[in-house]
DNA sequence: GTCTATACTTGGATAGAC
DNA sequence: GTCTATCCAAGTATAGAC
Protein backbone atom coordinates (compact mmCIF):
# COMPACT_ATOMS: atom_id res chain seq x y z
CA UNK A 1 0.00 0.00 0.00
CA UNK A 2 2.46 2.63 -1.09
CA UNK A 3 0.06 4.95 -2.98
CA UNK A 4 -3.23 6.95 -1.00
CA UNK A 5 -5.59 5.60 -3.98
CA UNK A 6 -4.77 1.99 -3.53
CA UNK A 7 -6.35 1.69 0.10
CA UNK A 8 -9.12 -0.94 0.35
CA UNK A 9 -11.71 1.89 0.38
CA UNK A 10 -12.08 4.43 -2.15
CA UNK A 11 -12.58 7.83 -1.11
CA UNK A 12 -11.79 7.04 2.29
CA UNK A 13 -10.46 10.97 2.81
CA UNK A 14 -9.20 11.79 5.68
CA UNK A 15 -5.02 11.29 4.33
CA UNK A 16 -3.97 14.45 4.84
CA UNK A 17 -5.08 18.38 4.02
CA UNK A 18 -5.21 17.69 0.40
CA UNK A 19 -7.35 20.16 -1.56
CA UNK A 20 -6.43 18.80 -5.02
CA UNK A 21 -7.67 15.21 -3.79
CA UNK A 22 -11.30 16.96 -2.81
CA UNK A 23 -11.17 19.15 -6.12
CA UNK A 24 -10.93 15.82 -7.68
CA UNK A 25 -13.74 14.01 -6.15
CA UNK A 26 -15.72 16.82 -6.86
CA UNK A 27 -14.93 17.84 -10.60
CA UNK A 28 -15.59 13.82 -11.03
CA UNK A 29 -18.96 14.21 -10.10
CA UNK A 30 -19.54 17.23 -12.20
CA UNK A 31 -18.10 15.37 -15.12
CA UNK A 32 -19.73 13.01 -14.66
CA UNK A 33 -23.73 14.74 -14.23
CA UNK A 34 -22.68 17.19 -17.23
CA UNK A 35 -20.62 15.30 -20.02
CA UNK A 36 -21.23 11.69 -18.43
CA UNK A 37 -18.91 8.53 -18.21
CA UNK A 38 -17.77 8.54 -21.73
CA UNK A 39 -15.87 11.59 -21.25
CA UNK A 40 -15.62 11.79 -17.76
CA UNK A 41 -11.42 10.86 -18.48
CA UNK A 42 -8.61 11.94 -16.24
CA UNK A 43 -8.11 14.72 -18.47
CA UNK A 44 -11.50 16.50 -18.75
CA UNK A 45 -11.80 15.68 -14.78
CA UNK A 46 -8.65 17.25 -13.69
CA UNK A 47 -9.09 19.83 -16.31
CA UNK A 48 -12.27 21.05 -14.28
CA UNK A 49 -10.33 20.44 -10.92
CA UNK A 50 -7.96 22.41 -12.03
CA UNK A 51 -4.70 20.08 -11.80
CA UNK A 52 -2.43 18.09 -13.13
CA UNK A 53 -4.03 14.64 -14.42
CA UNK A 54 -1.50 13.02 -13.02
CA UNK A 55 -2.77 13.46 -9.50
CA UNK A 56 -5.86 11.47 -10.66
CA UNK A 57 -3.31 8.59 -10.48
CA UNK A 58 -1.03 9.52 -7.84
CA UNK A 59 -4.20 9.60 -5.27
CA UNK A 60 -6.79 7.58 -6.92
CA UNK A 61 -4.61 4.54 -8.77
CA UNK A 62 -6.98 4.88 -12.17
CA UNK A 63 -9.82 6.59 -13.18
CA UNK A 64 -12.41 4.30 -12.58
CA UNK A 65 -11.83 4.46 -8.95
CA UNK A 66 -11.82 8.46 -8.75
CA UNK A 67 -15.14 7.89 -10.22
CA UNK A 68 -16.00 5.49 -7.18
CA UNK A 69 -14.85 8.00 -4.92
CA UNK A 70 -17.43 10.43 -6.10
CA UNK A 71 -20.32 7.91 -5.84
CA UNK A 72 -19.57 7.21 -2.72
CA UNK A 73 -19.34 11.23 -2.03
CA UNK A 74 -22.63 12.27 -3.27
CA UNK A 75 -24.13 8.66 -2.36
CA UNK A 76 -23.41 8.79 1.87
CA UNK A 77 -24.57 12.22 2.43
CA UNK A 78 -27.80 11.70 -0.05
CA UNK A 79 -28.53 8.77 2.52
CA UNK A 80 -28.39 9.75 5.40
CA UNK A 81 -30.55 13.25 4.77
CA UNK A 82 -33.32 11.04 3.00
CA UNK A 83 -33.21 8.22 5.98
CA UNK A 84 -34.30 10.95 8.16
CA UNK A 85 -36.65 12.96 6.12
CA UNK A 86 -38.54 9.39 5.43
CA UNK A 87 -38.42 8.44 9.18
CA UNK A 88 -39.87 11.68 9.82
CA UNK A 89 -43.29 11.06 7.43
CA UNK A 90 -46.23 8.83 9.25
CA UNK A 91 -48.58 8.42 6.22
CA UNK A 92 -48.08 7.18 2.77
CA UNK A 93 -49.53 10.45 1.19
CA UNK A 94 -46.13 12.27 3.12
CA UNK A 95 -43.98 8.93 2.16
CA UNK A 96 -45.27 9.82 -1.48
CA UNK A 97 -44.59 13.74 -1.11
CA UNK A 98 -41.37 13.04 0.20
CA UNK A 99 -40.31 10.95 -2.33
CA UNK A 100 -41.25 13.53 -5.02
CA UNK A 101 -38.99 16.07 -3.50
CA UNK A 102 -36.19 13.99 -3.24
CA UNK A 103 -36.99 13.41 -7.00
CA UNK A 104 -36.74 16.77 -7.91
CA UNK A 105 -33.83 17.44 -5.68
CA UNK A 106 -31.89 14.69 -7.03
CA UNK A 107 -32.71 15.72 -10.77
CA UNK A 108 -32.25 19.38 -10.08
CA UNK A 109 -28.74 18.47 -8.03
CA UNK A 110 -28.19 15.60 -10.96
CA UNK A 111 -26.99 13.15 -7.87
CA UNK A 112 -29.00 9.98 -9.91
CA UNK A 113 -27.52 11.05 -12.76
CA UNK A 114 -23.96 10.00 -11.57
CA UNK A 115 -25.88 6.78 -10.54
CA UNK A 116 -27.33 5.89 -13.73
CA UNK A 117 -24.08 7.09 -15.59
CA UNK A 118 -22.19 5.04 -13.38
CA UNK A 119 -24.37 1.88 -13.72
CA UNK A 120 -24.46 2.29 -17.64
CA UNK A 121 -20.93 3.01 -17.82
CA UNK A 122 -19.96 -0.20 -15.85
CA UNK A 123 -20.13 -2.73 -18.54
CA UNK A 124 -17.06 -0.42 -20.62
CA UNK A 125 -14.87 -1.28 -17.25
CA UNK A 126 -13.78 -4.82 -16.19
CA UNK A 127 -14.76 -4.73 -12.37
CA UNK A 128 -16.64 -1.51 -11.94
CA UNK A 129 -20.01 -3.58 -11.99
CA UNK A 130 -19.57 -5.45 -8.76
CA UNK A 131 -18.08 -1.92 -7.25
CA UNK A 132 -21.31 -0.43 -8.06
CA UNK A 133 -23.43 -2.90 -7.05
CA UNK A 134 -22.31 -2.94 -3.68
CA UNK A 135 -22.97 1.52 -3.47
CA UNK A 136 -26.54 0.69 -5.01
CA UNK A 137 -27.61 -1.99 -2.43
CA UNK A 138 -27.58 0.70 0.26
CA UNK A 139 -30.51 2.22 -1.64
CA UNK A 140 -32.41 -0.53 -2.43
CA UNK A 141 -32.45 -1.27 1.55
CA UNK A 142 -33.47 2.21 2.45
CA UNK A 143 -36.70 1.85 -0.66
CA UNK A 144 -37.55 -1.88 1.15
CA UNK A 145 -37.35 -0.61 4.62
CA UNK A 146 -39.50 2.67 3.90
CA UNK A 147 -42.10 0.33 2.03
CA UNK A 148 -41.95 -2.24 5.31
CA UNK A 149 -42.89 0.28 7.59
CA UNK A 150 -45.76 1.44 4.96
CA UNK A 151 -47.48 -1.81 4.45
CA UNK A 152 -46.00 -3.97 7.25
CA UNK A 153 -48.74 -3.50 9.62
CA UNK A 154 -51.56 -4.28 6.98
CA UNK A 155 -51.87 -7.60 5.74
CA UNK A 156 -50.52 -6.49 2.11
CA UNK A 157 -47.06 -7.44 2.78
CA UNK A 158 -47.90 -10.70 1.23
CA UNK A 159 -49.59 -9.35 -1.93
CA UNK A 160 -46.14 -6.96 -3.28
CA UNK A 161 -43.70 -8.64 -0.72
CA UNK A 162 -41.30 -5.09 0.46
CA UNK A 163 -38.26 -6.02 -1.26
CA UNK A 164 -39.38 -7.14 -4.28
CA UNK A 165 -41.37 -3.64 -4.50
CA UNK A 166 -38.08 -1.95 -3.88
CA UNK A 167 -36.29 -3.35 -6.47
CA UNK A 168 -39.22 -1.77 -8.69
CA UNK A 169 -39.37 1.22 -7.28
CA UNK A 170 -35.61 1.69 -7.33
CA UNK A 171 -35.53 0.95 -10.92
CA UNK A 172 -38.45 2.98 -11.81
CA UNK A 173 -36.73 5.91 -9.86
CA UNK A 174 -33.68 5.57 -12.15
CA UNK A 175 -35.97 5.33 -15.27
CA UNK A 176 -37.29 8.02 -14.50
CA UNK A 177 -34.29 10.04 -14.24
CA UNK A 178 -32.76 8.40 -17.39
CA UNK A 179 -35.82 9.80 -19.34
CA UNK A 180 -36.16 13.41 -17.85
CA UNK A 181 -32.62 14.26 -18.52
CA UNK A 182 -32.95 12.97 -22.18
CA UNK A 183 -35.83 15.02 -22.90
CA UNK A 184 -35.12 17.89 -20.46
CA UNK A 185 -38.51 18.33 -19.04
CA UNK A 186 -38.84 17.01 -15.53
CA UNK A 187 -43.01 17.25 -15.70
CA UNK A 188 -43.80 13.76 -17.10
CA UNK A 189 -42.13 12.07 -13.99
CA UNK A 190 -43.11 14.62 -11.90
CA UNK A 191 -47.09 13.88 -12.86
CA UNK A 192 -46.37 10.73 -12.07
CA UNK A 193 -45.36 11.26 -8.39
CA UNK A 194 -48.68 13.62 -8.23
CA UNK A 195 -50.70 10.70 -9.44
CA UNK A 196 -49.13 8.16 -6.84
CA UNK A 197 -49.87 10.80 -4.43
CA UNK A 198 -54.13 10.69 -4.91
CA UNK A 199 -53.40 6.91 -5.15
CA UNK A 200 -51.71 7.02 -1.83
CA UNK A 201 -54.63 8.98 -0.37
CA UNK A 202 -57.10 6.16 -1.71
CA UNK A 203 -54.33 3.52 -0.52
CA UNK A 204 -54.22 5.38 3.15
CA UNK A 205 -57.96 5.58 3.41
CA UNK A 206 -58.43 1.43 2.28
CA UNK A 207 -55.85 0.41 4.85
CA UNK A 208 -57.22 2.26 7.91
CA UNK A 209 -60.90 0.87 6.58
CA UNK A 210 -59.44 -2.53 7.31
CA UNK A 211 -57.96 -2.10 10.70
CA UNK B 1 -24.85 14.44 -50.26
CA UNK B 2 -21.79 13.24 -51.32
CA UNK B 3 -21.16 10.93 -49.28
CA UNK B 4 -23.76 7.64 -48.58
CA UNK B 5 -23.44 8.53 -44.15
CA UNK B 6 -24.75 11.80 -44.42
CA UNK B 7 -27.99 11.22 -46.06
CA UNK B 8 -31.41 12.44 -43.92
CA UNK B 9 -32.49 8.91 -42.46
CA UNK B 10 -29.37 7.17 -41.06
CA UNK B 11 -28.85 3.23 -41.55
CA UNK B 12 -31.85 3.07 -44.38
CA UNK B 13 -29.85 0.81 -45.97
CA UNK B 14 -30.26 -0.31 -49.82
CA UNK B 15 -27.63 2.43 -50.63
CA UNK B 16 -25.92 -1.04 -52.21
CA UNK B 17 -24.66 -4.16 -51.73
CA UNK B 18 -22.61 -3.40 -49.02
CA UNK B 19 -21.36 -6.21 -46.70
CA UNK B 20 -18.78 -3.79 -44.86
CA UNK B 21 -21.75 -1.76 -43.84
CA UNK B 22 -24.09 -4.02 -42.90
CA UNK B 23 -21.40 -5.70 -40.64
CA UNK B 24 -20.62 -1.75 -38.92
CA UNK B 25 -24.25 -2.37 -38.23
CA UNK B 26 -24.46 -6.00 -36.61
CA UNK B 27 -20.87 -5.24 -34.87
CA UNK B 28 -21.85 -1.32 -33.64
CA UNK B 29 -24.86 -3.39 -31.83
CA UNK B 30 -22.73 -6.14 -30.37
CA UNK B 31 -20.33 -3.16 -29.20
CA UNK B 32 -23.11 -1.30 -27.57
CA UNK B 33 -24.69 -4.56 -26.09
CA UNK B 34 -21.05 -5.68 -24.35
CA UNK B 35 -18.75 -3.09 -24.22
CA UNK B 36 -21.01 -0.31 -23.41
CA UNK B 37 -21.25 3.23 -24.98
CA UNK B 38 -17.93 4.57 -23.69
CA UNK B 39 -16.03 2.28 -25.73
CA UNK B 40 -17.85 1.94 -28.46
CA UNK B 41 -15.57 3.72 -30.85
CA UNK B 42 -14.96 3.11 -34.31
CA UNK B 43 -11.50 1.46 -33.85
CA UNK B 44 -13.49 -1.23 -31.61
CA UNK B 45 -16.83 -1.70 -33.68
CA UNK B 46 -14.73 -1.92 -37.08
CA UNK B 47 -12.26 -4.58 -35.21
CA UNK B 48 -15.58 -6.67 -34.57
CA UNK B 49 -16.69 -6.11 -38.04
CA UNK B 50 -13.43 -7.19 -39.47
CA UNK B 51 -13.00 -3.99 -41.52
CA UNK B 52 -10.77 -0.98 -41.56
CA UNK B 53 -12.18 1.61 -39.14
CA UNK B 54 -11.56 4.34 -42.28
CA UNK B 55 -15.12 3.07 -43.07
CA UNK B 56 -16.83 4.06 -40.42
CA UNK B 57 -16.63 7.45 -41.70
CA UNK B 58 -17.19 6.55 -45.34
CA UNK B 59 -20.67 5.36 -44.51
CA UNK B 60 -21.97 7.32 -42.05
CA UNK B 61 -19.89 10.37 -41.17
CA UNK B 62 -18.98 9.21 -37.73
CA UNK B 63 -19.40 7.37 -34.91
CA UNK B 64 -22.49 8.64 -33.34
CA UNK B 65 -24.45 8.50 -36.79
CA UNK B 66 -23.59 4.73 -36.74
CA UNK B 67 -24.40 3.89 -32.93
CA UNK B 68 -28.25 5.66 -34.04
CA UNK B 69 -28.40 3.35 -37.45
CA UNK B 70 -27.30 0.36 -34.62
CA UNK B 71 -30.68 1.22 -32.36
CA UNK B 72 -32.20 1.84 -35.63
CA UNK B 73 -31.65 -1.43 -36.35
CA UNK B 74 -32.61 -3.22 -33.22
CA UNK B 75 -35.78 -0.79 -32.57
CA UNK B 76 -37.65 -1.11 -36.26
CA UNK B 77 -37.74 -5.00 -36.09
CA UNK B 78 -38.08 -5.08 -32.43
CA UNK B 79 -41.02 -2.66 -32.84
CA UNK B 80 -43.00 -4.29 -35.57
CA UNK B 81 -42.86 -7.86 -33.80
CA UNK B 82 -43.86 -6.82 -30.41
CA UNK B 83 -46.88 -4.72 -32.03
CA UNK B 84 -48.26 -7.56 -33.46
CA UNK B 85 -47.98 -9.68 -30.16
CA UNK B 86 -49.42 -7.26 -27.99
CA UNK B 87 -52.29 -6.63 -30.59
CA UNK B 88 -52.98 -10.49 -30.06
CA UNK B 89 -53.62 -10.15 -26.04
CA UNK B 90 -57.35 -9.88 -24.88
CA UNK B 91 -56.71 -9.85 -21.00
CA UNK B 92 -54.50 -7.44 -18.92
CA UNK B 93 -53.27 -11.27 -18.28
CA UNK B 94 -52.39 -11.91 -21.49
CA UNK B 95 -50.71 -8.16 -22.00
CA UNK B 96 -48.36 -8.85 -19.14
CA UNK B 97 -47.66 -12.36 -19.84
CA UNK B 98 -46.47 -10.48 -23.29
CA UNK B 99 -44.69 -8.35 -21.82
CA UNK B 100 -42.79 -10.68 -19.89
CA UNK B 101 -41.87 -12.55 -22.81
CA UNK B 102 -40.91 -9.56 -24.56
CA UNK B 103 -38.71 -8.09 -21.34
CA UNK B 104 -37.05 -11.73 -21.05
CA UNK B 105 -36.39 -11.99 -24.96
CA UNK B 106 -34.99 -8.31 -24.59
CA UNK B 107 -32.65 -8.99 -22.01
CA UNK B 108 -31.09 -12.15 -23.31
CA UNK B 109 -31.18 -10.50 -26.79
CA UNK B 110 -29.75 -7.70 -25.03
CA UNK B 111 -31.68 -5.21 -27.86
CA UNK B 112 -32.59 -2.97 -24.57
CA UNK B 113 -29.44 -2.80 -23.38
CA UNK B 114 -28.33 -0.88 -26.61
CA UNK B 115 -31.03 1.55 -25.65
CA UNK B 116 -29.87 2.03 -21.95
CA UNK B 117 -26.31 2.56 -23.86
CA UNK B 118 -27.48 5.05 -25.88
CA UNK B 119 -29.80 6.96 -23.68
CA UNK B 120 -26.98 7.45 -20.84
CA UNK B 121 -24.48 7.84 -23.06
CA UNK B 122 -26.25 10.70 -24.96
CA UNK B 123 -25.20 13.56 -22.46
CA UNK B 124 -21.66 12.60 -23.70
CA UNK B 125 -22.27 13.55 -27.54
CA UNK B 126 -23.70 16.88 -28.36
CA UNK B 127 -26.34 16.91 -30.15
CA UNK B 128 -27.14 13.09 -29.72
CA UNK B 129 -29.72 13.66 -26.85
CA UNK B 130 -32.61 14.48 -29.42
CA UNK B 131 -31.77 12.25 -31.58
CA UNK B 132 -32.41 8.80 -28.95
CA UNK B 133 -35.32 10.59 -28.10
CA UNK B 134 -37.15 10.71 -31.52
CA UNK B 135 -36.29 7.17 -31.46
CA UNK B 136 -37.78 6.21 -28.37
CA UNK B 137 -41.00 8.30 -28.71
CA UNK B 138 -42.35 5.08 -30.69
CA UNK B 139 -41.59 3.02 -27.83
CA UNK B 140 -43.56 5.01 -25.38
CA UNK B 141 -46.45 5.79 -28.14
CA UNK B 142 -46.45 1.62 -28.13
CA UNK B 143 -46.69 1.10 -24.68
CA UNK B 144 -49.79 3.75 -24.73
CA UNK B 145 -51.52 2.13 -27.13
CA UNK B 146 -51.50 -1.02 -25.34
CA UNK B 147 -52.24 0.55 -22.00
CA UNK B 148 -55.35 2.69 -23.64
CA UNK B 149 -56.37 -0.69 -24.89
CA UNK B 150 -56.40 -1.96 -21.62
CA UNK B 151 -58.36 0.73 -19.80
CA UNK B 152 -59.90 2.91 -22.13
CA UNK B 153 -62.93 1.20 -22.55
CA UNK B 154 -63.60 1.42 -18.61
CA UNK B 155 -63.29 4.35 -16.54
CA UNK B 156 -60.27 4.30 -14.80
CA UNK B 157 -58.41 6.28 -17.77
CA UNK B 158 -58.93 9.25 -15.98
CA UNK B 159 -57.49 7.31 -12.95
CA UNK B 160 -54.47 6.93 -14.67
CA UNK B 161 -54.16 8.49 -18.20
CA UNK B 162 -52.46 6.02 -20.65
CA UNK B 163 -49.86 8.55 -21.87
CA UNK B 164 -48.86 9.26 -18.14
CA UNK B 165 -49.13 5.34 -17.25
CA UNK B 166 -46.93 4.79 -20.96
CA UNK B 167 -43.91 7.13 -19.76
CA UNK B 168 -43.64 5.21 -16.28
CA UNK B 169 -44.39 1.75 -18.08
CA UNK B 170 -41.08 2.66 -20.07
CA UNK B 171 -39.27 4.29 -17.52
CA UNK B 172 -39.48 1.04 -15.02
CA UNK B 173 -38.76 -0.96 -17.68
CA UNK B 174 -35.50 0.50 -18.65
CA UNK B 175 -34.62 0.65 -15.19
CA UNK B 176 -35.45 -3.12 -14.61
CA UNK B 177 -32.69 -3.73 -17.70
CA UNK B 178 -30.48 -1.52 -16.00
CA UNK B 179 -30.40 -3.11 -12.76
CA UNK B 180 -30.74 -6.99 -14.45
CA UNK B 181 -27.68 -6.23 -15.82
CA UNK B 182 -25.76 -4.62 -13.07
CA UNK B 183 -26.50 -7.71 -10.97
CA UNK B 184 -26.44 -10.01 -13.54
CA UNK B 185 -29.02 -11.55 -12.53
CA UNK B 186 -32.67 -11.40 -14.03
CA UNK B 187 -34.43 -13.42 -11.34
CA UNK B 188 -35.35 -9.95 -9.43
CA UNK B 189 -37.04 -8.16 -12.56
CA UNK B 190 -38.94 -11.36 -13.31
CA UNK B 191 -40.61 -11.66 -10.31
CA UNK B 192 -42.07 -8.33 -10.51
CA UNK B 193 -43.96 -9.56 -14.19
CA UNK B 194 -45.12 -12.71 -12.01
CA UNK B 195 -46.76 -10.08 -9.59
CA UNK B 196 -47.84 -7.74 -11.95
CA UNK B 197 -49.30 -10.99 -13.72
CA UNK B 198 -51.67 -11.62 -10.59
CA UNK B 199 -52.52 -8.19 -10.08
CA UNK B 200 -53.74 -8.58 -13.92
CA UNK B 201 -55.95 -11.04 -12.57
CA UNK B 202 -57.36 -9.09 -9.83
CA UNK B 203 -57.41 -6.29 -12.18
CA UNK B 204 -59.58 -8.28 -15.02
CA UNK B 205 -61.84 -8.75 -12.39
CA UNK B 206 -62.34 -5.70 -11.05
CA UNK B 207 -63.37 -4.09 -14.66
CA UNK B 208 -65.47 -7.22 -15.12
CA UNK B 209 -67.50 -6.43 -12.29
CA UNK B 210 -68.16 -2.92 -12.58
CA UNK B 211 -68.93 -3.44 -16.48
C1' DG C 1 4.03 13.78 0.39
C1' DT C 2 2.88 16.47 -3.64
C1' DC C 3 3.12 17.29 -8.14
C1' DT C 4 4.91 17.60 -13.30
C1' DA C 5 7.10 16.14 -17.57
C1' DT C 6 7.11 12.59 -20.49
C1' DA C 7 6.24 7.89 -22.76
C1' DC C 8 3.10 5.27 -24.81
C1' DT C 9 -1.75 3.85 -26.47
C1' DT C 10 -6.12 4.49 -28.42
C1' DG C 11 -9.47 7.25 -31.01
C1' DG C 12 -11.42 10.56 -34.72
C1' DA C 13 -11.04 12.02 -39.14
C1' DT C 14 -9.43 12.50 -44.04
C1' DA C 15 -6.52 12.61 -48.26
C1' DG C 16 -5.79 9.94 -51.59
C1' DA C 17 -4.96 4.90 -53.59
C1' DC C 18 -7.43 1.43 -56.15
C1' DG D 1 -17.81 3.58 -55.30
C1' DT D 2 -14.91 1.22 -51.99
C1' DC D 3 -11.35 1.13 -49.04
C1' DT D 4 -6.50 2.07 -46.73
C1' DA D 5 -2.52 4.69 -45.06
C1' DT D 6 -1.62 8.32 -42.39
C1' DC D 7 -2.14 12.42 -39.42
C1' DC D 8 -3.16 14.56 -35.19
C1' DA D 9 -5.83 14.85 -30.83
C1' DA D 10 -7.05 12.72 -26.49
C1' DG D 11 -6.36 9.19 -22.99
C1' DT D 12 -3.73 6.21 -19.49
C1' DA D 13 -0.02 5.63 -16.76
C1' DT D 14 4.55 6.38 -14.53
C1' DA D 15 9.30 7.91 -13.60
C1' DG D 16 11.22 11.14 -11.37
C1' DA D 17 11.54 16.39 -9.88
C1' DC D 18 10.62 19.24 -5.91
Amino acid sequence: MAKPGVSSKVGTAGDGPSESRRALVEAAIETLRIDGFARASARSISARAGCNQGLVFYYFGSVSNLLLAALDAVSADRLERYSAAVAATASPQELVEVAATIFREDLDAGYAKVLVEMIAGASSTPGLGPEVLARIAPWTAFAGRAIQGLVGESGLGSVVPAEEAAYGVVALYLGLEMLSHLDGDRANALALFERAKQLATLFGAFTGAIK
